[in-house]
DNA sequence: CGACCCGCATACGAACTGTAGGCGAAGCCT
DNA sequence: AGGCTTCGCCTACAGTTCGTATGCGGGTCG
């Protein structure tokens, strides 16, 4: 180790990461709105001082938060869906795998509630426009260029994106709250991919 | 006039309207979080403690407010739905045009950010339950009878609910920011039907 | 007609948030 | 090497907001 001793940067990116470790997991427990500045700063061992410096305010925490979970997820999916294209290179059947998977993600609840249900509360806008510039964006290029294959049905392909979005995020709401023998989740996935068969083309 | 002088229970549903009237077009303004209860009591003309006799607390406010508008969604899509029955007796028919003027409804700012924005965020768990309570069980029901009939796909009517559900309301939210000539409504309209095309059978 | 009850206002205490100022240590320059 | 500068972070303060407890006035009923 040539610096036992930290750097100031390094100190400072420590702590960044340590309020940001704490606010994904105290976010995801108890929503965004329900945990104070106080507990947070408390539970990364810093004073509120400290976060304020970095992040502003909540708001700003949470876009932190919130970016780092979309980015993560989205590295998932890209990997995935590059697998499938190596593997079978079938462009729609890897869409649709993707989904699928993006279904199973957003169940977990911790993702779902910070993703889904506190990032269009507390962002608002800006939510969404995260989500575009990162992996949304892609998928609905993929959806263009299918649709110009003739791969899939001639219509907007970003409103279809929209479309797929919400029709799987409100089936992972629906399935998260699963009662033992029920397998909500299992339904789910058999609708969304009915869904997907009337869409496709070929 | 009988009684021009107000009875003191026809004065309490007067304060608890007003107080409702002035929350629902506040929140719509500048959302359920936005506004402070001062602000809300000042607008109506009472002061906070009326507000917290009659509903507790913020969140009791504002459900008084979601439940008052789900059941004016709710009955202005039953009506729509029991005149095209009545006309043309086609129920997908009619089914997939009432969530049509859903669609219509819920891009209209104030009811798309009481019901889909601060709904969820503000009740939980609760919003869904009143929604499940007030005119969505009907319309499972509905997809329910169509399934049975083979007029419609054979999946769990539950999980297709949701999905419509979802996929409308992504519609929504993507259609609500329409720039001029971009006519996304039109879109939105075109994808949801495309979708429904998928679902149904004879 | 008098006692009770209820709707609502007022007053108070507590929690939370954002900002300003200060301290100590790392970084830089000569 | 030593002093000045810069920066990360802490502490202290003030403003705002919320929930509760208490009091008052006027309907309501025996």
């Amino acid at each position: 180790m040539s610096t036992p001793r930290k750097t100031r940067a390094e100190a400072a990116l420590a702590t960044a990461d340590r309020l940001i470790a704490s606010a994904r997991r105290l976010f995801a427990a108890h929503g965004a709105a329900a945990v104070s500045l106080d507990a947070l700063a408390a539970d990364s061992g810093v004073t509120r001082g400290a976060l304020h410096h970095h992040f502003g305010n909540r708001a700003g925490l949470f876009e932190a938060v919130f970016r780092r979970e979309v980015q993560a997820l989205g590295q998932r999916l890209d990997a995935l869906w590059e697998a499938e294209m190596a593997v079978a290179g079938d462009r729609w059947g890897s869409f649709r795998h993707t989904f699928h998977a993006y279904l199973d993600a957003v169940v977990e609840p911790g993702t779902r509630r910070i993703l889904l249900q506190d990032g269009p509360a507390v962002l608002g806008e800006t939510a969404v426009d995260i989500l575009l510039a990162d992996g949304f964006g892609t998928m609905v290029d993929d959806l263009r260029g299918m649709v110009a294959l003739g791969r899939v049905v001639p219509l907007d392909p970003v409103a279809m994106g929209h479309l797929f979005n919400g029709a799987t995020i409100n089936l992972a709401f629906w399935a998260a709250e699963d009662a033992p023998g029920e397998d909500r989740l299992a339904r789910a996935h058999a609708t969304l991919e009915a869904m997907f068969a009337g869409f496709g083309r070929g």
